[in-house]
DNA sequence: ATAGGTCTGGGTCTTATGCT
DNA sequence: AGCATAAGACCCAGACCTAT
């Protein structure tokens, strides 16, 4: 079996302090290509001969009427369609599997939707005589191709709605609440179905900026295996650092009522620690004053409009304590899980 | 300009585990 | 037993790059 590709506990702020810096590949000129304003969350016509792997994927399929004029936007990218190859691949989708040789996977016979011409695309990545069928890298990489020439033709099967900068900080400044939360009293981490209502009460029907600082349209409600997996994906952490501060207390659910307005007073927040140079904590309290202010002035509906304001003595301990989580003393109870050691993408990204 | 390759990230399924 | 959750595995889409 292959190995799982490792997934990085990704750094959120980063996506946040500079958002369009990640991809700042060209995209091709609106001007220079047709703009079909056809998006996954319109209804598109169903093929019946499309494969459709499970239930809950969604029926994709595109008019092979498509010209590579054409092109399908993406929900994450306004400015940055792919386009729609005019290379149309003929008949259902079909992938190959370790030890079943099948030697006409290797050839996809596609209809050139500009010329009507029928074109046999050959898989180059590896040589035929050499492609071992008990290979599981190998059947991976002939899918990868089939799979790529599917999806360049707008033959989806599925959806992908990228995480936008703003859903991506909410999950980081649910955690931040969370944990300052917890230095004040014992607190339950909810289920995540609970997180996710809370998630979804922020976004659902709101407008926000994707990556490229471009409208998108108004957000649809997550899935909650969806969210979850992202949940369990990023700032590993922050949630690791919530269960050293609730471990050994009790209390309440604790879901805090994050608001756009929060998200951006949290964001603004970062970019002047940032700009100050500040872009990771220390073992040895360096900026510490800094951080203080950062966990001291965590954006709450109650005092967005009061965010400077003088820190206690006890939140400069409490400050001080969550810098101390970053290289906490072995716990008996906890001895397979240490604490990651904060580094940049703690709070306060660097730069890619 | 475009076909095709690589890499990364998101969605879903499966399984193990814990809780009610 | 039924449900919820976490985590691994896999598939597939998006972004970017390169060769032609």
């Amino acid at each position: 079996m292959p190995q799982k590709r490792k997934q990085r506990d990704e750094d959120l702020t980063d996506s946040v302090v500079s958002p369009h810096l990640k991809k700042l590949k060209a995209a091709p000129s609106l001007s220079q290509r047709e703009v079909l304003n056809v998006t996954t969350s319109n209804p598109l016509t169903p093929s019946p001969t499309q494969k459709i792997k499970h239930g809950n994927y969604v029926n994709i399929q595109p008019s092979t009427t498509l010209s590579r004029t054409h092109r399908i936007t993406t929900e994450t990218s306004s400015s940055n369609f792919p386009t729609v190859s005019r290379l149309h691949p003929r008949g259902v989708r079909r992938t190959a599997k370790v030890d079943q040789k099948d030697e006409t996977l290797l050839r996809l016979l596609c209809d050139d939707t500009e010329t009507g011409e029928a074109k046999e695309l050959h898989f180059r990545n590896i040589p035929h005589s050499s492609i071992d069928w008990t290979n599981a890298e190998h059947i991976r990489k002939i899918n990868n191709w089939r799979n790529q020439l599917y999806g360049r033709a707008g033959i989806k099967t599925k959806s992908i709605a990228m995480w936008l900068p703003d859903e991506e900080l909410w999950l980081e400044l649910y955690w931040q609440l969370s944990i300052a939360e917890s230095r004040l009293h014992g607190l339950l981490v909810p289920r995540s179905s609970v997180i996710l209502d809370a998630f979804n009460e922020t976004f659902v029907g709101r407008v926000i900026k994707d990556v490229h600082g471009n409208d998108t349209a108004p957000r649809q409600a997550r899935r909650h295996n969806a969210f979850t997996a992202k949940l369990n994906r990023v700032c590993s952490h922050l949630r690791e650092r919530l269960h050293q501060c609730t471990f050994g207390k009790s209390g309440d659910v604790f879901v805090p009522k994050i608001t756009l307005g929060m998200l951006h007073a949290y964001r603004d927040m970062k970019m002047e620690m940032r700009e100050m140079g500040i872009v990771e904590e220390s073992a040895y309290s360096d900026h510490l004053e800094h951080w203080c202010r950062l966990f001291s002035n965590l954006p709450k509906l109650e005092n967005l409009d009061k965010r400077e304001r003088s820190f206690s003595a006890i939140e400069y301990d409490a400050a001080t304590a969550l810098l101390d989580l970053a290289n906490p003393p072995v716990d008996a109870r906890r001895p397979a899980t240490p604490v990651p050691e904060l580094d940049v993408t703690s709070l306060i990204a660097s730069p890619n």
